[in-house]
DNA sequence: TAGGCCATCTGGTCCT
DNA sequence: AGGACCAGATGGCCTA
């Protein structure tokens, strides 16, 4: 079981909640929060929360064509205490920080793509899934070309059958290795919203493509 | 200004 | 009981 002071410790709590340990409920909810403030409501959910945590104090009759709070409190468990929404808040963000790393992870795996529209734009996180499944599929389709060859890694001939597969559909590569992009019309089959106009596997033709090899070997092994 | 993308909050559900 | 996971709601930021 973590204490609070350690999990604090590690999400950052201690900054925002009071000083006073023997009030642990107590935050700093009442500054507008800004992005990347830590554990501070939302302009419109502290007041939100501040309404419910009025309303909260106000002991009223049940009835049945009442939509209060305190009625629904008959009907459903009492919300979290503010102690535990923003330990929940905490986790929460945690998690997603955690998601958007594995995020960041993939980004630098598939190979880099060049987006012409947005050269400098980091790939969302549609796109850069969609990437790592054509990619994964690219790789599986070598793979499974060279099944029966000693020698795993391709040779730059190998890319005049690389495959980019997609839901029974196929996008071959431009064998020109000057000239190794995506046409917008290629690609417009699993980007239809004209986001791409063209795309840049110069990675995968490189000789780091080896390297993006060995990395997913482990997972491509159970192919074939 | 609309739309896309994203972070955050929140409540519900499941699991340990 | 409390944590993990998920999805909906909301609002901020940015770009066309």
């Amino acid at each position: 079981m973590i204490e609070f002071g350690e999990l604090s410790e590690r999400l950052g709590l201690m900054a925002s909640f009071t000083t006073d340990p023997n009030n642990n409920s107590e935050c700093s909810s009442e500054k507008n929060s800004k992005r990347g403030e830590k554990y501070s409501l939302r302009p419109r959910s502290a007041k939100k929360r501040h309404a419910e945590d009025d309303s909260e104090e106000i002991i009223s009759i049940p009835s049945k064509s009442s939509k209060s709070k305190t009625s629904r409190a008959k009907q459903k468990p009492a919300p979290l205490s503010k102690y535990r929404r923003k330990t929940a808040n905490a986790r929460e963000r945690t998690r997603m920080k955690e998601i958007n790393q594995a995020f960041e992870t993939l980004r630098k795996v598939v190979p880099q793509m060049t987006i012409s529209h947005q050269a400098n734009e980091k790939l969302t996180k549609i796109m850069t899934l969609r990437l790592a499944m054509k990619y994964i599929s690219t790789l599986s389709s070598v793979l499974s070309q060279e099944g029966d060859q000693q020698d795993l890694l391709p040779s730059a001939s190998d890319f005049d059958s690389l495959w980019l597969e997609s839901d029974g559909e196929s996008l071959p590569l431009d064998s020109d290795f000057s000239d190794h992009s995506l046409t917008h019309t290629d690609f417009s089959i699993d980007f239809p919203d004209d986001s791409l106009t063209s795309v840049d596997f110069s990675s995968a033709l490189s000789p780091d493509f080896s390297h993006h090899l060995r990395q997913f070997d482990p997972l491509l092994s159970g192919f074939s």
